[in-house]
DNA sequence: CTTAATAGTTTCGAGTCGAAACTAATAATG
DNA sequence: CATTATTAGTTTCGACTCGAAACTATTAAG
């Protein structure tokens, strides 16, 4: 069956990705799953940056994530601060030396390369299918899709398109944050908006 | 840049096949790593079917590759036989509660479901791009491709291609084994043969 | 005001994982 | 042929993942 050679493939394709950050964070002392938890924070808005979040992003229990969480602070990758108007929740903050290190290391050099060699429509196929594949897998599972806010059904253009609203919250956005994830995203419905 | 898209949706991707692994496995005490072991067992031939070749094929060290076979081992998922000509090689074979179990659990029902909401030329369109760049990426790294015989360059189709042979053992291959995976497989190099 | 729901933390046991030290068997070399 | 690699696997160690379950604290709902 065809699902099951792409399954093989990407699965594959993801090990040599999670190997990759195996080296080249072992050097700093990081897991894989480390690796991934500062690529998100680095690239969520502030809704998205609390250890809930990590943890559906990651999908691991919110046990597992706070562990995780407590070695990257110890760390000295991130540091937790607390909500100002909801006592319960924590916002994590990237260090300075955390941003760095994710700068450096993402994406992967010899999967780049690889990339690289690729045509560069080929390239921007891939990246289509890939992102289409994403897309069903998120809507059908009722999953969380982590898109960016510009591509979410509660993303508002006002006037010229030059200022920006999430309709959930009714708060403005910057031109950067409308690019950046957001846990609440949701794909504009099949049929209709 | 389009390398880093790709290199997360792969991320992403190979993430969410892990976490279906992990469900699927959970009822019979496996990790994702044991689903992989068990898989690769069940499609690679006799000459990778060994601790060495498990490990290869994960991308783990030896001693960890020891430990999980172990503990696959103790569950009843597979038994050892040492090898009839050299001493140090131990073969890898499947029981039956293991045939079973993965037949039933690969791939995941729901990345299946999603693979099929595709049209039938974009599944084929990513699966032959996905393939493309594995087998970039696995020449730049030198590394180990792992693909079945007859995709070899020492595979061999002797008279009217009805029987083959590895030309690297001189042994004949059964029609079944020549779409096994092999530990030893090498593409054929880019120019000539 | 009481009850539920939400956000996080802590503890437990089984397992991963790399590194390093180890055994045993085969291959290479002088 | 005896010595010295090399190869295949195992074992032990410490740090960490991971899910499950019990826990605290805060906010929301009834």
């Amino acid at each position: 069956m065809e699902s099951q050679r792409i399954a093989s493939l990407v699965e594959r394709l993801g090990n040599l990705l999670r190997s990759e950050d195996r080296v080249t964070g072992s050097g700093a002392g990081l897991v894989p799953i480390h690796m991934q938890i500062l690529r998100y924070l680095s690239a969520c808005n502030r809704y998205s940056d609390t250890p809930a979040g990590v943890g559906e992003f990651v999908g691991a229990t919110k046990g597992t994530t706070s562990q995780s969480i407590n070695v990257l602070e110890r760390k000295g990758y991130l540091k937790k601060r607390p909500d100002k108007e909801d006592g319960r929740i924590v916002h994590l903050g990237l260090t300075a030396k955390a941003e760095r290190f994710i700068e450096k290391e993402f994406p992967p050099a010899e999967f780049a390369d690889a990339v690289a060699g690729m045509r560069p429509g080929d390239r921007k196929r891939l990246s289509g299918l890939l992102n289409e594949l994403l897309i069903l897998l998120q809507r059908q599972n009722e999953g969380i899709a982590f898109g960016v806010c510009n591509t979410c059904r509660y993303f508002k253009r006002d006037g010229l398109g030059d200022t920006h609203q999430c309709g959930l919250t009714s708060e403005p956005l910057t031109e950067q944050e409308s690019f950046m994830i957001c846990r609440e995203h949701e794909y504009p419905s099949e049929k209709a908006v």
